[in-house]
DNA sequence: GCGGATGTTTTTAACGTTCAAAACGTTCGT
DNA sequence: ACGAACGTTTTGAACGTTAAAAACATCCGC
């Protein structure tokens, strides 16, 4: 492992200009640049990040901690973290992965791994209805962003970056529209959910619109598995004016309509249309395809570190209005909604 | 933020004092540790983890690259990226994120990543036959442990913890023995995977213990697709002995085959008996529930730490034989082949 | 009460880097 | 030819920690 110190040696010039031919090449004369480079390469020297980061204070790592809901599936947690590390890395950093307890009991640990200086900031995520983490951080002045709006929250919260859930809604229910659907259900979850009333203030609205009924065309399921899918969707077939077209809240619950349909007799996409959301590999997976609301991925992750890095944190002025980024989700329409 | 000065400073000890009362509280005299310590507390001093890793040059960072296969999906890539955090944080270590081309493209990225100074050592996974990584981490030097073994290699490969395939396979037909099947096939991918080799030949060498029949009861499918399932389950059924059991080699092949069956209007669990393996989220989420091979994770990743931290690298005797530990996988018993 | 063993604390130096300031060298206007 | 101005390079110090050695204190046997 070659240091400065040997390159410099090497170079036959002081360590402090090889230090400033990585960071400052400006400020070297061509002709001892170029000599100090030939040895940094001859050596194959690697600047030490903790020597850096020691004296600079700045680590260069963002921390997220992995989530674990015992009874919620991650579909797309893996195209998120990848996402995200590319886009880290853009900016020369990484990821630092943690686990911690749920909600503010696993503020310590946070609170622990930035004065321990592992981490300059984290990206949360799993963001919830009167979320405390966003006022914890804030007031021990730990720099964050949010993957998810904090719903419902008193104080002011922190930058975010989120997905138009209402506007997604609005995109399924007007695909199905634009394929002949006339009466358009909504599977739901329950209503301490933002994300879910999002959703359907969304699907409301643009049925709403288009001048397309809602009454009892709402379903809200206990939990998002197939089963609880499949018995609102059987609900909503039994009833006196069964819908031609399902909006699901996720692709699993969309998972349950599909099977309904399928005992049935009834065909996803002809003789209903079904739409899901996130576009797990679930949605590619299943036949028909399920179409689902993709979410930009790559733009969620690139505007999260953007806003993390740009966040004044040493300069201390607060710039009052955090930063909030809401982007669009993308229809990928597949078999369920569109046969052929 | 305090450092280690200033509890000094409070405390009436010298710096080292303090930093001993931290790394080897033995030497200190009870009522000068008891001091030391509610200046500590009182401060509420943490160690800089970079000024220490500078020091002692161990960075206390475990990484792993976050694969990114487009056409393979990781259903239970957050329970082990849970489980190796949780391991890793039991030793004191965290785990780093980062991206890096696959198979041999990507090895400069980890020798950067290691010189740098970021991470201790690498744990792989996605291991593939012929994988040239673990020779190539070797000639570095560089610290490394693998998530699965490495099929056919030549040379001797480093550490590995794998699931024991065979086994699980055997364990599944066996299970679907006891309920009663006696026609058991299997749904395999390509020759080209070792771990498909691997759990092929756990079912065929325990239908033969079992005086079970296996010609033409091996299916090739071309990709891990419920649809390559589902054509390779049809021509099963198809043929003139069709079977009463199916032993698939991953749960979305397993789900294929269950779609089949319900088409031909054939109860899974009741007609046909079917298991996966990997128990994904999809396995406790389809209905009826799919039989399936659980990895177990948690124990994967504290053999996979234990390992990497075991490993004597600072000591550079190598001990001749690499590490090498095979864990039994769970037969999880589902509605697929045990109704009820 | 003295040498030695043991227990506790401090001193010195170093890890590899960057910042700030000083030193050196060249060019140029007058 | 002198000093100012600029461009380039070096010096000195610091970031916060720990390893190793030195210093100091206490206790014991004889």
């Amino acid at each position: 492992m070659a240091t400065l110190k040997q390159v410099a040696a090497h170079a036959e010039v002081s360590v402090q200009t090889v230090s400033n031919a990585l960071n400052a090449p400006h400020r070297l004369r061509p002709d001892t640049l170029e000599r100090v480079n030939r040895s940094i390469e001859l050596l194959n020297y690697r600047p030490n990040s903790n020597a850096r980061s020691l004296r600079t204070s700045a680590v260069e790592l963002i921390g997220y901690c992995v989530p674990s809901w015992p009874n919620q599936t991650h579909l797309v947690m893996d195209q998120f973290l990848h996402a995200l590390c590319a886009a880290a890395e853009t900016t020369g950093r990484h990821i630092l992965l943690f686990t911690a307890p749920a909600a503010v009991e696993g503020m310590p640990v946070y609170d622990d791994l930035h004065a321990r200086r592992l981490v300059d900031g984290f990206v949360l995520s799993q963001t919830e209805t009167h979320d405390p983490r966003h006022g914890w951080l804030k007031d021990k002045q730990i720099p964050f962003v949010s993957f998810g709006r904090v719903w419902k929250q008193s104080t002011q919260p922190g930058p975010w970056v989120d997905v138009d859930g209402a506007a997604g809604s609005a995109m399924a229910v007007q695909h199905l529209y634009e394929t002949g659907r006339r009466r358009i259900a909504f599977l739901s979850w329950p209503k301490s959910s933002g994300l879910a009333e999002d959703r359907l203030a969304g699907w409301r609205s643009r049925c709403k619109e288009l001048g397309l009924p809602t009454s009892g065309l709402a379903m809200r399921c206990r939990e998002d598995t197939i089963d609880e899918g499949a018995r609102a969707t059987a609900a909503l077939l039994d009833s006196a004016q069964p819908p031609d077209g399902i909006v699901a809240l996720s692709d699993i619950l969309a998972l349950g309509a599909l099977r309904v349909l399928g005992d049935r007799g009834l065909v996803p996409g002809v003789d209903v249309g079904v739409t899901g959301f996130d576009d797990s590999p679930l949605a590619s997976v299943v036949s028909p395809g399920l179409t689902s609301l993709r979410q930009p991925m790559d733009q969620i992750a690139s505007e999260l570190i953007a806003i993390l890095t740009e966040t004044p944190s040493l300069t201390g002025t607060t710039t009052g209005v955090p930063a909030e980024r809401l982007l669009q989700p993308e229809l990928v329409i597949r078999g369920s909604s569109a046969p052929g």
